[in-house]
DNA sequence: ATTTATGCAAATCGTTTGCAAACCT
DNA sequence: AGGTTTGCAAACGATTTGCATAAAT
């Protein structure tokens, strides 16, 4: 392969993946790896499937679920619980967290600091020493109103 | 009044919230509200309807949301998207985060720290002026094995 | 009396699954 | 051929709702 793009190499860690789990990468799967990587943040299952014209919502649930198992994908709860998908941190290759409107639901992408992760490393450290739990990931979200919501005048009411 | 408990204040507190939004503070919702406060942690709906024997769900659910739209519960998600139900910061008073199991999907509370929430706040202002949301809150989970499956063996795989 | 709360059963929504046909190796 | 994946439709579990009754003001 005398050239390489970034979305090949996308496609061949996740064959990689796929194969070690015994699966296939088929071109639904390719499709939808496709779409999440399109993207700069989160999709939600309607994205999806407008992205990925023809694919039935069960095979696109099934994929993300072999993915997800595999670790390609990953699933977050939106501000209403509603599911949004995306590549894994070890995918994309950068560490990061997420912004929710609490108006529209969407769900956003932001990056961590270095600042953030350590207060957050200390954190965990006195967690796991108080309760015993095995501490090996957390997520963040900050909650607040979007540019859209906030410009369309839907401006949530605060306590006071 | 010549003596008050904490539950007494809680409970006026709770009434006066839902006194404010035109809601009334009948039997079944104070003995949601003692369930809740009985606990160190958020509860789920099966937790709750042991708790409140003869509650029926749909009651229980119309409570809660009641009981959070005038600020006195508050529903968080568990590993796997169940909703847990808890007092709110103001009532409880004081700020905290959560450990989940990713095990047997439990949830816990812990505290937070002045380290944490100031790196939060810096995570915050900084997300609020690059992507224009206007942050009003954050939810930080902790995810983990809890030390009832690490004992009982089902530790978790970790990649490697 | 009038408004609000409750219980029950039925509906809803996101997501999962059984099964038979299509696919890859 | 033999196992995997896909599509469709039906099933699911958590949560919500319509409606008629009971309770609170």
């Amino acid at each position: 392969m005398v050239l390489m793009t970034e979305t090949d190499q996308l496609h061949e860690m996740v064959g990689g993946r796929l194969a070690r789990s015994g699966q296939r990468y088929t071109d639904g799967r390719r499709d939808l790896v496709d779409a999440l990587a399109d993207q700069d943040g989160p999709l939600s299952m309607a994205a999806i499937l407008e992205r990925v014209p023809g694919m039935p919502q069960s095979s696109a649930y099934r994929h993300l679920t072999v993915l997800a198992s595999c670790g390609v994908v990953h699933r977050i709860a939106g501000a209403d619980d509603v599911g949004f998908f995306e590549l894994t941190d070890e995918l994309s290759g950068r560490h990061h967290h997420h912004v929710l409107c609490g108006e529209c639901g969407s769900v956003g992408d932001i990056e961590s600091s270095d600042d953030l992760e350590d207060a957050l490393a200390r954190a965990a450290r006195i967690t796991a020493s108080r309760t015993g739990y095995a501490i090996d990931a957390h997520r963040i979200d900050l909650v607040g109103t979007c540019p859209d919501c906030l410009s369309s005048g839907a401006a949530p009411v605060r306590a006071g």
